[in-house]
DNA sequence: CAGAGATAATTGATACGTCAACAAAACTTA
DNA sequence: TAAGTTTTGTTGACGTATCAATTATCTCTG
């Protein structure tokens, strides 16, 4: 950057910003406590279960639920180790390539999430979609992939470029 | 809950959800990224800081701060001990309540901020405004704020539920 | 003014995310 | 098939967020 050709926000820009920033934040974190609170556990948590639990009867490797989830492959393997340890979930090595595994979820983790997914998908609804008019839900569906996409640009070389789904397309139900 | 009376999503919510989770995931996580990589910090430090360094020549009290920014005490406490050992902030014991303190910006900070700000700015414009037409900002207008009311009702009883922009309102400039 | 309660801020334990370094197995290609 | 490269997944160190408990000060009420 030369001299100062920086694009400031301007006065209407940054409550929008402050808006967004805060939501951002509040958000996930009213999120978190109504997980810890209903069904002890967090988001990340929910998050695997769901995905491993939307096609019953199949197995995921760690690096399909990472690109599904879209994270970091560290992440999800420190979080998995704790839901094993918890019981949520069982590993067994994946005899077509040795270097993966097979992840399903245990009768527990199944129970886990049959039980919290009512009261989450409350949460989701009276938090979420309530507040959204048809208008504002065609707007955050047509925004949010634009900035989804340019973040992935920004991260382009970073850690998560895949582009996605394969999990999702390969799902032998739905 | 009786019954099963959960209102569950349609597909067409379910796949919005799935984008919005993915932008209150994505978003925060390369904001991180572009501070640490830009200026060595994170997203609350630099949210202190540009807190703090709105009223130029004011001095805070954690509390303010921390309603400002619709912080948990104790997270904030955690942040400016920190901050103070890097010497962005300097605390004095407040005079006219001995349990609270005034916190300002020391040189350093007001210089850290300073060089931070243009390539956070440009950040948060590249990867959010830019996106956004005029129809989506307004939708985003709002819808946030009902969203950010309806958690704020959820959270009745919890942490923050302060009234708001108290920080802002008793700022002399702006 | 005394005591009860509220408020400001801190602290320590714990859990989680990130990063960089690593190990093992699988591809690639010459 | 051997050497180099990529992919899969783990690990440990570190920074940060959260929660409950604690201290110090202030305010209110009788």
């Amino acid at each position: 950057m030369s001299a100062d050709e920086t694009r400031w926000l301007s006065e209407n820009e940054q409550e929008l910003w402050q808006i967004i920033r805060e939501f951002l934040w509040q958000f996930p974190s009213a999120m978190d406590r109504q997980l810890t609170q209903d069904s002890n556990m967090q988001t990340g948590e929910y998050s695997v279960l769901a995905a491993i639990s939307e096609c019953p009867g199949t197995s995921y490797r760690p690096a399909d639920i990472a690109e599904a989830l879209r994270w970091d492959r560290s992440r999800l393997s420190h979080l998995l180790r704790r839901m094993e340890a918890k019981g949520l979930i069982s590993r067994h090595s994946d005899e077509n390539d040795r270097r993966g595994q097979q992840i399903q979820l245990t009768d527990l983790g199944w129970q886990t999430v049959r039980e919290a997914a009512p009261s989450h998908v409350t949460f989701v609804r009276e938090m979420l979609f309530d507040s959204l008019n048809e208008e504002e839900g065609k707007a955050l569906r047509s925004a949010l992939p634009k900035i989804l996409d340019a973040l992935g640009k920004y991260n382009a070389g970073a850690t998560c470029k895949a582009d996605a789904s394969e999990m999702a397309a390969s799902c032998p139900n739905s």
